[in-house]
DNA sequence: CCTCATGTTGAGGTAACCTCAGCAAACGTC
DNA sequence: GACGTTTGCTGAGGTTACCTCAACATGAGG
């Protein structure tokens, strides 16, 4: 119960900075904001899903999930296709464009992560491992309850639109 | 070279977006947003400071500092002065509730903050703290630049108004 | 057939930012 | 001491990424 817990926090937050930075840097060359990025990377991940799935994996409601397809869409990365199991529905799945855009960005992303993370020996790396792990297990959930496609890239200051 | 250094990088963030979490539930019951609060933090910091400082700290453009200012006076939070030394400026400063509510959610938020990091030993906090300042010292800048007062403490999902 | 639940979307709203332009005061210069 | 430039704040209006609510079509069960 020294003074060092405070100071703790302000270390994590400072790096989690420095992170967030480093993706929205590897994510720039491609002109995706991030929220249409977490999207692409679900759906990577998943295929061919239903949107309100995928708007329950980004965590965002149903009707914004609709919004970042059609962003999408309009780019020509994802498609969308009526469900042939159930007319209601519609399926949303990346185009080629959005499949290369996918793997190429994720390549960048963690050539990025990996330089930060490089300066760390072995030790320190599975220290740190460890240490993240044990953390993550003393919250009650939160962070545990749905798979979470949210990779968590936000925009930090300065998105300012292009036109002077 | 393995596989283990994504999982790093992805555990960080879960770890991250716990901390945000408890934060963002720290300041709930005191109904300010997290912008509000950042705001906040930084005057019970400075104390009597003007408007382009807290822009500068918050890492806003001054306009925005006006807006989250007014907020502040609104809720009787802070009151505007103006600059006895130069009449252009406007000094802003914390009134008394707006100092007691910077002590009461400060302390709440390192309980909580300090619940999550108790599940370390001392050898862990220790190991912690000098894996973090490594990676902090690994970054060109960027998150050293300057002070910033910016606790990131960040909305999360599910901002919903309370008005059904 | 009728009712109820489910999946998507149009309409409209909000928070927290932003830029640009304007105005007033301060400052440097002659 | 008048004069152009810089500085500090704010009104007006825009953007992004979310949200809720209501409409509409379909599916499922009695």
């Amino acid at each position: 119960m020294s003074e060092g817990e405070e100071t703790l926090a302000e270390a994590f937050w400072a790096v989690a900075r420095m992170l967030r930075g480093r993706n929205k840097e590897a994510l720039a060359p491609w002109d995706v904001t991030p929220s249409q990025f977490r999207a692409v990377a679900m759906l990577a991940r998943h295929g061919r899903v239903r949107l309100s799935t995928l708007a329950e994996h980004l965590r965002i409601a149903p009707r914004s999930a609709t919004e970042v397809v059609d962003d999408l869409q309009e780019r020509g990365l994802a498609e969308r296709t009526p469900d042939p199991a159930d007319r209601r529905a519609t399926l949303v799945a990346l185009t080629e464009k959005g499949l290369a855009l996918a793997h190429e960005v994720r390549a960048a992303r963690q050539a990025q992560t990996e330089s930060l993370f490089a300066g760390l020996d072995e030790r320190d790396r599975a220290d740190l491992a460890r240490i993240l792990r044990t953390l993550r297990a003393a919250g009650p959930d939160e962070a545990r309850a749905v798979p979470s496609d949210r990779g968590d890239v936000q925009p930090a200051a300065g998105t300012g639109t292009s036109s002077p």
